[in-house]
DNA sequence: ATAGGGTTAG
């Protein structure tokens, strides 16, 4: 069965290694001769050389022969991932069998030798033999991540193809395949489908809503998943968490923890680096330190979210000593936590220290600095008005420049009010991202910061000639576990007449205060009684102003915007922090603003 | 004997 020159291949290797064979699994395989016994405990803690001792001698025995053991040193070769001499074994078993090309496979997958494996499997394919169960989930989950969507719906076909009723394995690969490669609907026909479902199949169709964008059906499918008795595990709350910390509800979060604690799960350090994720991103970053600092074990992961959640809650300073714990700690930062720690330097003007860590981050670090250092940079030289030099390091770079970068730099343009910047960055832009709506919003907001009223109209022509339409701002709070949404001039609420009558009772109080309305904002074809009706009913007063009188005195107020907060919003809600004596947390795309006593804890930037 | 699900930025 086995060719000659394998044989001699394996012999050659084995009398090089000849010193190292006082192991006890092989001398115990010396005097029994018999392998089956304990072959599989050895490939699993053994290491590579063991194998070809254990080839050799089975080659001399002639157990070879035997396709089980043949298939056994098969799958210790891949498990060290000794693809050569795994080939030329397989390559020479001339009786394979389903587990043999199954295997052979799954080294390949293993080893991340994609080609190989597409390759092995077609030619099993055409080998006469049907694919199995065992090998269409490893050749699946190859295409979930090389995201091959097409070979992914080719091998679906294959699955149909053959007959096979959707097995659990298969199908929870598929619908892994389709979410990571965003087919969601593909994902939820293939779940939909299946005679039956185990916690893997659950756990992959939960990540898949999240992946997709629908944090709040994977809350729903969790829920639905214990309905039918599944207990979940430690895999599926850490994609529970997910979901929630995407959907960035407060007390969906405070659901799934103390779901979390009633059943006793162990925080290990992706559970536990979820957890702080989750908080974080819903709002309580004491939480989220809270259990960070609980954690036993934390990797660089751990420390970059802890670092991360500081800096987009304005916590720049707390940021920095983090990140100088863990170099203390003897852990090393990737690119990612040098990314937070520079984010989290822009967004509380830590200039200096910003601008310290990207010179020296390669050398000390030995992290090279890519597209999104830069836009940290950008973002570090724009607030803090060094336009000039943020346009030189644009310039200087030799990496592709993208969307963040620019769009970077024309955020800085707004904050200086610098008209012909702005352009320049607004060109880039428009060029990499014609449809996208923000862009225009925020060039036609520099020339009205401006005066350029001219100006503001040929963007709202362009706008109108390539059909792109403004994105509606929002502005959403929390109370009483339920969430209410505002828009502008929002007068569906239950208690719009209250909020209105609140409102009007809190500018009187913040004008007396000094709070300045700030009309110089961008409504089209809107006249100026209208406007300034709009400027008193923003989202966001409407959103603060229920908070005021739906939430118990001495609570903070939470509410979330979809786009940016504007200066006008700005000023007004550091007002209303300092008339009422409460704390706001105002949260727009993922940074967090707390104010308080009339001030923001991040630097200010409208 | 072999197979499917887990953490960070943007």
């Amino acid at each position: 069965m086995i060719e000659s020159t394998t044989h001699r291949q394996v012999q050659q290797t084995f009398s090089n290694q000849d010193s190292c064979i006082n192991e006890t699994a092989f001398s115990q395989f010396s005097e029994t001769r018999d392998p089956k016994s304990y072959l599989s405990s050895l490939v699993k803690c053994r290491n590579i050389s063991q194998v070809q001792q254990v080839h050799g001698q089975v080659i001399v025995t002639e157990q070879i022969r035997d396709l089980f053991i043949a298939n056994k040193v098969l799958y210790a070769y891949t498990f060290h991932r000794a693809l050569e001499s795994a080939a030329a074994l397989f390559s020479g078993i001339t009786q394979k069998n389903p587990f043999s090309w199954s295997v052979m496979i799954g080294g390949y997958a293993k080893s991340d030798d994609y080609m190989n494996c597409y390759i092995t499997f077609r030619e099993y394919m055409r080998s006469g033999d049907r694919p199995d169960d065992y090998t269409l989930p490893v050749v699946i989950k190859v295409c979930r991540n090389i995201k091959d969507l097409v070979m992914g719906r080719v091998l679906h076909s294959v699955v149909y193809k053959y007959g096979f009723h959707l097995y659990t394995f298969v199908a929870a690969a598929l619908v892994d395949m389709y979410a990571k490669c965003k087919a969601i609907v593909e994902a939820a026909q293939v779940f939909d489908e299946m005679p039956k479902r185990d916690l893997v199949s659950w756990t992959v169709m939960i990540g898949a809503c999240t992946e997709c964008g629908n944090p709040e059906e994977a809350l729903d499918l969790f829920d639905r998943m214990r309905e039918e008795g599944i207990v979940p595990d430690k895999i599926a709350m850490v994609n529970v968490v997910n979901a929630s910390a995407k959907l960035g509800v407060m007390h969906k979060a405070k659901i799934v923890d103390d779901y979390i604690k009633k059943m006793k799960f162990s925080l290990d350090v992706i559970l536990g680096t979820a957890l702080i994720d989750m908080h974080a991103k819903c709002g309580s970053i004491e939480i989220a330190r809270e259990v960070f600092d609980k954690m036993t074990q934390r990797n660089v992961i751990s420390w970059s979210t802890m670092i991360a959640a500081h800096g987009y809650h304005g916590e720049g300073s707390k940021a920095l000593d983090l990140f100088h714990m863990m170099l203390d700690c003897g852990i090393s930062p990737n690119n990612i936590t040098l990314v937070s720690v520079l984010y989290a330097c822009s967004h509380s003007g830590l200039v200096e220290e910003g601008l310290q860590l990207f010179s020296l981050m390669q050398e000390e670090y030995g992290v090279r600095p890519d597209v999104k250092h830069f836009t940290c940079v950008v973002d570090l030289f724009g607030r803090s008005g060094k336009l000039n030099q943020a346009l030189k390091l644009i310039e200087d770079m030799n990496i592709d420049k993208d969307v963040g970068l620019w769009g970077a730099l024309l955020g800085a343009c707004r904050i200086h009010g610098d008209v012909e910047l702005a352009e320049k960055a607004a060109e880039s832009l428009l060029e990499l991202q014609p449809q996208n709506a923000g862009h225009y919003i925020l060039l036609s907001n520099i020339y009205a910061k401006a005066g350029k009223w001219k100006e503001v109209a040929k963007v709202r022509e362009l706008m109108t000639h390539q059909r792109i339409k403004k994105i509606p701002g929002w502005t959403w709070i929390e109370v009483d576990n339920k969430i209410h949404k505002f828009s502008v001039g929002d007068q569906t609420h239950p208690l719009s007449k209250e909020i209105y009558e609140k409102l009007k009772n809190l500018r009187e109080k913040l004008e007396v205060a000094g709070y300045v309305p700030d009309t110089n904002f961008v409504l089209h074809d809107i006249d100026e009684e209208l406007k300034l009706g709009l400027l008193h009913s923003h989202s966001e007063k409407l959103a603060i102003a229920f908070g005021l009188i739906g939430t118990p005195e001495g609570t903070p107020i939470r509410v979330t915007k979809n786009l940016r907060v504007c200066g006008d919003c700005h000023a007004f809600i550091k007002f209303v922090s300092l008339i009422t004596k409460r704390v706001v947390v105002v949260r727009d795309a993922n940074r967090f603003h707390h104010f308080k006593e009339g001030a923001c804890s991040c630097r200010d930037y409208w």
